[in-house]
DNA sequence: ACTATATACATAAGAAACTGATGTATGAAA
DNA sequence: TTTCATACATCAGTTTCTTATGTATATAGT
């Protein structure tokens, strides 16, 4: 994931996340939705991407639908009902891990943090 | 690092972080302070705390110095230059991947964010 | 006396997630 | 015709983590 070795596990909360939001994605879709957010910040390598959906989807979260667009072959995924639970808890399990991040390295922050 | 999986080179950060703030802590410490910190949720384990401080002290980040406590031997570890350089080059990449990972998965989001 | 827990260090096998390279294939632009 | 963009995929190697194990001292419980 570009210059930034700083996740593990966070790719398939993002992957498990923008399927929330746009229902049916493909790949290399994802890879230019995270650029585009980011301004180009993060770039999520294919490397890293292909195995996480294989595995999202070998769990049971994702499902798969092949779709033929000008002789070229696109590989939609979207969330099984299982995901839609698991995008839930991943979202929660990465809110707290941020909490608890600041609050070892921003000492003087006062207790109600908001993400 | 405990139960949650969700970081990758985030722990130098704390490392890092908390030995700007107290300029001189041997590794249990490091693993008490965190756990209070972080109201026990997150729990850094020995086999993850002392291979990341013997590579930061190899990097040069680190000093050792090595005192006698009631028949226990305790290393401590403080912040060289170099180390206290990398304190806030690390702070900002962990805060700019924050700010991106928000972005990403919080989309209805105002522009200007805090962290 | 024995066991468990806390303090304090360390290593090592294996798992998991990543990087960077490589490969295939199509289409458009220079 | 070479490069870039689109679109998939795999794989060797690296880094970082988990879990287990090992050494050693001190204290508290049974």
């Amino acid at each position: 994931m570009s210059n930034n070795n700083l996740i593990k596990g966070s790719l398939q909360t993002i992957i498990l996340k923008l399927l929330e939001e746009n229902e049916k994605m493909y790949g290399y879709e994802i890879t230019q939705k995270v650029k585009e957010l980011t301004a180009g910040e993060i770039k999520i390598t294919e490397g890293a991407l292909y195995p996480a959906l294989h595995k999202l989807e070998a769990e049971g979260l994702l499902s798969t639908e092949i779709q033929q667009v000008d002789n070229r072959v696109r590989k939609y995924y979207s969330l099984t009902k299982d995901g839609q639970k698991e995008v839930h808890s991943k979202m929660s399990e990465l809110q707290s891990f941020v909490e608890n991040l600041q609050r070892i390295i921003n000492p003087g922050l006062n207790p109600e943090l908001k993400f």
